[in-house]
DNA sequence: TTATTATAGTGTCATTATAACACTACCAAT
DNA sequence: ATTGGTAGTGTTATAATGACACTATAATAA
């Protein structure tokens, strides 16, 4: 590569950072890692690293979701680039960060690594690396936004769901609850779920109609929530 | 920085580019740049260029807003960051796209330079180099789906403008008619603009009121077009 | 002075979307 | 047969949207 023809390009270090998202304990949680090197040695952070040669970014992070949480085929989307001077000690390091959507069933990361990947309520993180708090919280206005006109919800969702659940993750991820009515109906009328001949039962209580995503990717729609 | 600890690490280069918009003979226009150098030697691209050291890709943008265009303090976000592998013959170099509005009118740059800077009709655009087709695309979009929940649009009207001024904008951007009382129905109600004691007085034809945007800062707003 | 031209400005109504609200249905377990 | 616990279901008032056409005003030309 001959770009360096002007003297001044120095080209800053670029990095992923991963966003991981997941539905846990009926809460949202944030995947974390203990980061083992300094610069925030022993704190907690996002996965997330360097690119290897000629990886593009979006190679990364698929690299890094399969690597650091075991997931492949998850809902992806690049979010930003951070890339303030003073977000890394070491000098201009440029992240991409991407967020991702994982049921928690997917995850397959063993806890004992030397990394401790663990899941983090969003609602009560660790002081974090870097900017990856900013990350964060601009990865979740995103995700909230998102929610309300497309259909990326079906990534936090088993296959076969019950209205409840799908009521009840929305409400999670936006904190707040939601008429149980007004939802159905709206949900319905959007036919992009269709319910199956099956029931979800359990004990003493009448069991409720599961439902399917007709479509698994990520469409837009027009009107929503 | 000793980030290259890594033996794979490899950093790509970085670029940032920049669609600047405006409104021009009722259309909207992009500006472009005769490329001097190869690769596509000659071909019309957005300007843009390398980070100099420890440059942030905010600042390089406004560096070549400043350079390129003459234009300084003008609306611009971050829009996406475009890295495939194959945008470039010269490798992997990846560039933060940016997009900026600017009236116009507060334009400077000079139709003899070297690069030749000139809009574009967006509906007209000349073959590109790189990526940078798709880029405008993205940017297009953006500018769209903005427009309908933020005040963006004043980055492209004179201070005092007219309501039809107003309508013109949209339209041309959205690319559809108005309806012209629904129009000022809906933009009166968002509180964002005010009547001002003038009116604009044209040869034959009924003076029209002037208005302008109470604010000037971009403003989110819950609901609009 | 009158007529013409061009754009500004104004209201209603039907339809659709939203938001608020509470009770009955069903199955399992006791 | 009773109880516990979640599933499922409609109506109504309000607000937002979208469709639609005529009058008002100033400048100019006749």
């Amino acid at each position: 590569m001959n770009v360096n023809k002007t003297k001044l390009y120095y080209p800053p270090a670029v990095t992923v950072d991963a966003v991981i998202f997941t539905i846990q304990e009926n809460d949202l949680g944030v995947l974390l890692i203990e980061r083992s090197n300094e610069p925030f040695k022993n704190c907690r952070a996002l996965p997330g690293g360097f690119l290897v040669k000629n990886e593009p970014s979006a190679d990364a992070v698929a690299r890094i979701l399969k690597d650091k949480a075991g997931i492949k085929g998850v809902y992806t989307e690049q979010l930003y680039t951070f890339d303030n001077l003073n977000r890394d000690p070491r000098g201009h390091i440029l992240t991409v960060a991407y967020f991702a959507l994982s049921r928690s069933s997917a995850l397959k990361f063993k806890k004992n690594e030397k990394e401790h990947p663990q899941f983090f309520l969003v609602k009560k993180l660790p002081t974090l690396a870097f900017d990856h708090k900013k990350i964060i919280n601009y990865a979740l206005s995103r995700l909230r936004a998102k929610l309300e006109y497309t259909n990326i919800i079906y990534s936090l969702l088993p296959d076969e769901f019950t209205m409840s659940q799908l009521q009840k993750t929305y409400e999670i991820i936006l904190g707040k609850k939601l008429d149980k009515r007004n939802f159905i109906k709206k949900f319905l009328s959007l036919g992009i779920i269709k319910p199956i001949s099956k029931k979800l039962s359990g004990p003493r209580r009448r069991p409720a109609q599961l439902y399917r995503f007709i479509s698994k990717k990520s469409v837009e729609l027009k009107k929503f929530f």
